[in-house]
DNA sequence: GTAGCCCCTGTAGCTACTACAGGATCAAGA
DNA sequence: TCTTGATCCTGTAGTAGCTACAGGGGCTAC
């Protein structure tokens, strides 16, 4: 199943020009060409394009996305570091977690105290911006 | 507690160019000046700075941002809108908190493997690139 | 053979910051 | 009192991560 750069694009869920974008600073490899010098993906660049775009999504940066698909490329680490990146970078999703829950909380709860055709009051911000 | 702007921005641990920023596109109020001409910031300032921070942390856009913002600002939703908007942010973040904890299953997988000096394969691009 | 769709390359614009320059203000110490 | 250092002010320019558009070419289908 080749795919061209436009249905990769579109499978991903993301714009040509960002797939291009990655190539260009080397976050994605540059595929083979066909014969007529079109591009030609295979499922391993939809599973790369896709968890780079669910990463963006999720807020990390490219250079941190570019860390953990080193741990895939490379295999230039020790198993040590794998396990320090990997711990560093659990510490953070579960932050990440954690402040979705309180948000999503936040929202249920705005959002049962709407009855009528009053603006309820918004405990959204309170809620996320509590220090812990 | 009136705060200047670096104290601000250092507790909501962001720099103070961001802060600046926010303000220049009136996601953040301008704040009171005190006899100085210095900015002056309250509770209120910090709180909501760092809701902004958190929420882009988390992968939304600040017209998202903006978007939650107005929920509290305003007072131009009825109820509905109030319901509607809520509704489609926990959509969003419910995807986010299980892409989240694929991401934290697949590292702790990974490191799990760990044993040696030998690198693991990796699960993590797989687990993150599921289609569901 | 020409219309429509997709590909190619290059370049410019946008969002969300981030950094730096050049000068003023203020508290603390010599 | 004068200086040193930290902070503030404003303006402007640069960076990261895309996004849009221009100008041209290749396929397929009528």
């Amino acid at each position: 199943m080749p795919l061209r750069r436009g249905e990769l694009a579109r499978r991903a869920g993301c714009n040509i020009e960002t797939v291009r974008y990655y190539e260009r600073i080397g976050l994605m490899p540059n595929p083979p060409r066909s014969e007529n010098g079109f591009r030609s993906y295979e499922e391993r660049h939809l599973t790369r394009l896709t968890f780079i775009r669910r990463a963006r999504e999720l807020g990390f940066t490219l250079e941190e996305v570019q860390d953990l698909l080193r741990l895939v490329d490379g295999g230039h680490y020790t198993c040590a570091q794998v396990q320090e990146l990997a711990l560093r970078h659990t510490d953070d999703i579960q932050r990440k977690i954690n402040d979705l829950h309180r948000m999503q909380r936040a929202l249920k709860e705005m959002s049962a105290q709407c009855s009528g055709e009053e603006v309820p009051k918004c405990p959204i911000i309170e809620i996320l911006s509590e220090t812990s």
